[in-house]
RNA sequence: GGGUCGGUAGCUCAGUCGGUAGAGCAGCGGACUUUUAAUCCGUUGGUCCCGAGUUCGAAUCUCGGCCGACCCA
């Protein structure tokens, strides 16, 4: 709410003021004075790249004979001043328009007036479209009004916004001149949209758990801590979902699935952000291998209905989700990608303890499946371009997943490389009460011997598995890493709006 | 946490060997009724990220710090 008539002073001491800022001050203060700064009753009608679509194609004699009446508004984005008239560009969400301003049409003061306001300001047109001698549309003005004085210089108009770290920190600056950045972020809104209809298409139900934790759970993380002061409880920001909705597939809600923002408190990087989007869905009477053949159905919708396609570049590189995604063991694929390593050699603990310090990386302790699992990580995950899921991950590493009824070293869990990423993890879940709270025994054990990540106890959700949790699949899938692969994305502060950040 | 690179006008960027701080855009004044990164003439604007050191002299060299990007852990 603004006072028109009473200058709110004294005015706070803003960060970075600077000489531009004073001449834009100063003629808000005359704006100010009229007593119609900041006017709320302007109507706009139409939409800059509606119009475009609607009218582009005519002739500049069929507009001439239409007399097309508009409203307009949006930021002025270009100026073009001359003597008797201009012309600007103004931006609204959809796209950009021209409009005329002239002695003739919009009046000897409304020009004057205009040549007065600055870049960035937010103005309101009414007028008549018609096309320039260079045939672009244009709204030529009978009315222009300024709506909202812009008292910050814009970036530079052609190069726009470059310095990344303020792309990051002042993303409205980055909105407003950078056309690709916009466009990332309408596309993240269509995946996610499309996802969201893709789901409850396939009769799932979706759901809210809770983000505040008393225990954090269902992923191997660390968590960040809060406290709530009435109930003088320690709380964990959510690590991930998993358990909350295991428990609602418990209560009944056999399809579920959420797309909420997980917690974890690791370092920042192009491809991990402290909060981060997950979707994860569960569904009763299923298991991994239709979990896969779902899982890629859904990141082809997806594509198809954010992209309009199927197969597109990413950083330079052909990427299709058109073709079959593969699939492969964990020894499979470092195979596939070293042929000399023999099955025998692939079974000896201390060969892969020597192949994974030779790759550069550091050995966890951990049986055989984790050590293959290690291997693959440092010599195959990265060249998983094409869509690939692997299979059979160690028990040691899934405490929630169900064991192989072939192999009970293994589980029925897939991970969904994409670009040499982590895109999707999905499972038969574990819904043997019993075994469960034997891994949680172990885990927790593992997390007194010095595992941070390891995972507690959670009596709860035992509890509930000890009524009986139907057959079920989960999977959850990494929504910021998908965006990045289908908006070509190199950073994962690309596809979020508001990145965290150093303070300021 | 370690390494590499970077931080100069509101924005985008130059700045040589250590010798008075530069351009374009934006702004301000002027000309111009179909421009479109409008054009033309004139012009204002600097904590060279911060601090210390070396030096007759530091945006520039050295050290420390802050912030950012990338790579590694």
């Amino acid at each position: 709410m603004t006072n028109t008539t009473t200058p709110p002073t004294p005015a706070p001491a803003p960060i970075d003021e600077n000489r531009l800022i004073a001449e834009r001050r100063e003629k808000l203060a005359a704006w100010r004075a009229t007593g119609k700064a900041f006017p709320n009753d302007f109507s706009r009608e139409n939409y800059a790249a509606r119009l475009d679509e609607l009218y582009a194609s005519k002739t500049r004699e069929e507009l001439e004979a239409l007399q097309i009446e508009v409203k307009v508004a949006g930021r002025i984005m270009l100026k073009r001043v001359m003597g008797k008239a201009a012309f600007a560009t103004i931006q609204d969400m959809s796209g950009r328009i021209q409009v005329f301003v002239s002695i003739d049409a919009t009046g000897e003061d409304a020009l004057k007036a205009f040549k007065g306001w600055d870049l960035g300001d937010i103005v309101g047109v009414v007028g008549v479209l018609f096309k320039t001698k260079t045939d672009e549309l244009t709204v030529q003005s009978r009315e222009i009004r300024l709506l909202t004085k812009s008292l910050r210089p814009l970036p530079e108009k052609f190069h726009g916004l470059s310095d990344v770290e303020q792309t990051y920190r002042q993303r409205y600056l980055d909105l407003m001149t950078n056309e690709g950045s916009r466009f990332t972020f309408v596309a993240r809104s269509r995946i996610v949209q499309s996802i969201r209809n893709f789901m409850t298409n396939h009769g799932f139900l979706e759901v809210e758990t809770p983000m505040m934790h008393p225990i954090p759970g269902g992923a191997a993380a660390k968590p960040f801590k809060t406290h709530h002061n009435a109930l003088d409880m320690e709380l964990f920001l959510r690590i991930a979902p998993e358990l909350y909705l295991k428990r609602l597939v418990v209560g009944g809600f056999e399809k579920v699935f959420e797309i909420n923002r997980n917690f974890r408190n690791e370092g920042l990087s192009p491809r991990h952000n402290p909060e981060f989007t997950m979707m994860e869905f569960y569904e009763a009477y299923t298991e991994y291998r239709k979990l896969m053949d779902f899982t890629e159905g859904l990141i082809r919708h997806s594509a198809r209905e954010a992209l309009g396609m199927e197969v597109f570049e990413y950083q330079g590189r052909v990427l299709d989700l058109s073709k079959p995604f593969h699939r492969l063991t964990i020894v499979e694929c470092i195979r596939k990608y070293h042929p000399g390593f023999t099955l025998q050699e692939l079974a000896d603990a201390e060969w892969l303890k020597a192949k994974i310090m030779a790759f550069g990386e550091k050995v966890k302790p951990g049986g055989l499946g984790s050590l293959q699992l290690q291997l693959f990580e440092a010599c195959a995950e990265a060249e998983l371009w094409e869509p690939t899921f692997i299979i059979d991950y160690p028990v040691e590493v899934s405490p929630l997943a169900r064991a192989s009824d072939t192999n009970p070293e293994i589980t029925e869990r897939f991970e969904l490389f994409i670009v040499g990423r982590e895109i999707a993890n999905g499972f038969s879940e574990l819904n043997d009460a019993e075994d469960q709270a034997a891994r949680f025994l172990d885990q927790a054990k593992a997390k007194e011997a010095g595992d941070e990540e390891a995972m507690y106890y959670d009596a709860d959700f035992i509890r509930a598995l000890e009524y009986g949790l139907p057959p079920t699949g989960g999977c959850g899938i990494g929504i910021d890493r998908l965006v990045m692969l289908l908006t070509d994305s190199p950073a994962i502060r690309d596809v979020i709006l508001f990145p965290q950040m150093r303070r300021e």
